[in-house]
DNA sequence: CTGTTAGCGCCTTCAT
DNA sequence: ATGAAGGCGCTAACAG
């Protein structure tokens, strides 16, 4: 039988209370009645019950998600999923709240996580975008004792607890990996399009393309990089555009969102060979493009998976337990037209 | 404030018991009352609290996973999982216990299914075998109101209430789309090496590689399939009589386990151009071998995310509740040299 | 500093 | 067929 407090606080000659105190940190514990608890709780392998612990409680673990409100299906997909997170929380015992803010616009997400701190959650989970003020802003946050946490894109230099997310280097990698074995000949152009270089997982993925580009496959020389800041309609231009001037290209990896557009603008280009295209995040779009031939990759972070594993993750801080590594490693999914979902 | 058992009971104007009989559809109540406390739980919009009830029940899930003793890393990898989620099972409330059996042996699998069906456990994990008595064996688990759920490889025209694996037909055709891709000439062999064809996961990864290969890389020719039965040493030796007798293989497609014998086999192979070879399940050995380009990706099924699949799946089916069907879809995960863990 | 008591939401005897 | 009372493991007042 799993030991329970009575037992640890018979063996300990203490009462209830006091083994409560030892097991919370509590202060108002002599010394030398918190060593013979601790003592107890070593020697019956006592594991403190967290649902019954929560029960007496009635805890509730408050989060804050602050996600940019950006026209595009990956972000529309990740609200969705903290929604229905959310819908769930009855049984999970949470309550999140959703926050949103303007994408690519630091100010307002540093006021935003202010306005969460000020609100005391358990913890706040938050797509990042790299600037001083931000990373001040989360710093104020783990101060404050909240469980901070980093969505889809990371904030290096902050003490955030954990990156809920990819990497995004490797992501990089893996697409020009994919393209040059893909394209049967060698030399030739590769375009480039990415969202902003404001974002640390746009600026990975560019950097790790790039290096395996270089070492990989030199005969093959990459435009000059596209910025689309994942809106569908800019992204369509430039892609147009792009088309328009280099009739021969070869391939094109279009690591930020906003593919609505890119698809758009390659379905409607009469190139006598359409050239490899790789993107990022499965969507309705992606999908059927992927089926239809007009994607021939597309790699993909589970919004999901991203979603539950950063409340797991919060709830775990929050408590100051761990949590199951290997569950919270948000894998890079690489779908072909072959193993569409 | 979430309605509990004492707001129904007031609302419905009869005691805690009796709205127990009903939430948990125990016989003794009059059927007007049952209909007044179905009432007041629909319009209070109750949902009971399943830490509490477990609390209350002192309910520990037994499960039993029936796992094969097979001596590759796959195998042992995925015993490791479910030990590691046995050692978990104080906060899980579960209770893991583990049958090993011999490999490819369907009258071994239908035994153990019928040995764990006499501890009346909640629930039972196996690895299936397409085999009759195996069918039978799972449906007496199920008539005895115990839940089963396949790992790894499914059994079809039995009634098990879950699988908790990939598709491996998608596997298949995937693993042929990227070797088509991969393959810079036209024309030539390809070998193709299983485990064995009385599992269901290795057919359907087999017919869907010869599908992709016919459908749209028709100038490769399969060679005849190879059985290695999963271990290593056989294969080894299969892997090196085909490179010996093909001197000019252009691709191989492993779609079972046992490579760390394909592995060895390839390294000590002196062939001109070294083959394209595409391999199932990330282990040490294979990801050493992808990293040095002994292999040039690798279809991988996460081991740890399918046991704790099968843990939630089974919980959930012993309580009749539902699951989050996203979080139980168990993807193939494509790993290059580039974006290795 | 330490102990007593009541209760979180639910389930289970045992009466009635 | 229904209800009252006690308890699951833990925490939170409130006393001492």
């Amino acid at each position: 039988m799993k030991p329970t407090v009575h037992d640890i606080a018979s063996k300990a000659g203490v009462s209830l209370a006091t083994v409560d105190r030892v097991i919370n940190l509590r202060p108002g514990v002599h010394a030398v009645t918190r060593a013979k608890v601790e003592t107890a709780i070593l020697e019956l392998g006592y594991v403190r019950d967290m649902a019954a612990a929560n029960l007496a409680k009635g805890r509730s673990y408050a989060l804050v998600f602050i996600l940019p409100n950006n026209d595009n299906s990956f972000m529309a997909g990740l609200r969705a999923e903290v929604r229905a997170a959310a819908s769930r929380s009855y049984v999970d015992r949470t309550s999140i709240r959703i926050i949103e803010v303007p994408p690519f616009d630091a100010a307002a997400l540093a006021q935003a996580l202010d306005v969460a701190r000020l609100e005391k959650p358990s913890g706040v989970a938050f797509v990042a975008i790299d600037a001083e003020d931000v990373v001040e802003a989360v710093d104020r946050l783990t101060d404050s004792g909240i469980a901070a946490v980093t969505l889809v894109s990371d904030l290096t230099g902050s003490r955030r607890d954990h990156f809920a997310g990819v990497d995004n280097v490797a992501a990089g990698r893996t697409a020009a990996s994919l393209m040059g074995r893909f394209l049967p000949e060698k030399g030739g152009d590769v375009a480039v399009l990415a969202g902003s270089m404001l974002v640390k997982d746009h600026r990975e993925r560019l950097a790790g393309f790039k290096a395996v580009m270089e070492e990989e496959f030199p005969d093959l020389r990459l435009l000059p990089v596209l910025e689309g800041r994942d809106d569908p309609d800019t992204v369509q231009r430039l892609v147009a555009e792009c088309l328009e001037t280099n009739p021969q290209l070869l391939g094109l990896y279009s690591l930020g969102a906003g593919n609505r557009g890119l698809i758009k603008a390659l379905k409607s280009s009469r190139q006598l060979s359409s050239p490899c295209v790789i993107a990022h995040e499965l969507t309705e779009n992606t999908t059927n493009a992927l089926a239809e031939g007009v994607l021939d990759a597309v790699l993909n972070q589970n919004a999901g998976h991203e979603v539950r594993s950063a409340i797991r993750v919060l709830k775990a801080r929050a408590d100051g337990l761990a949590v199951i590594e290997a569950q919270e490693r948000i894998r890079i999914d690489i779908f072909l037209r072959d193993n569409l979902p």
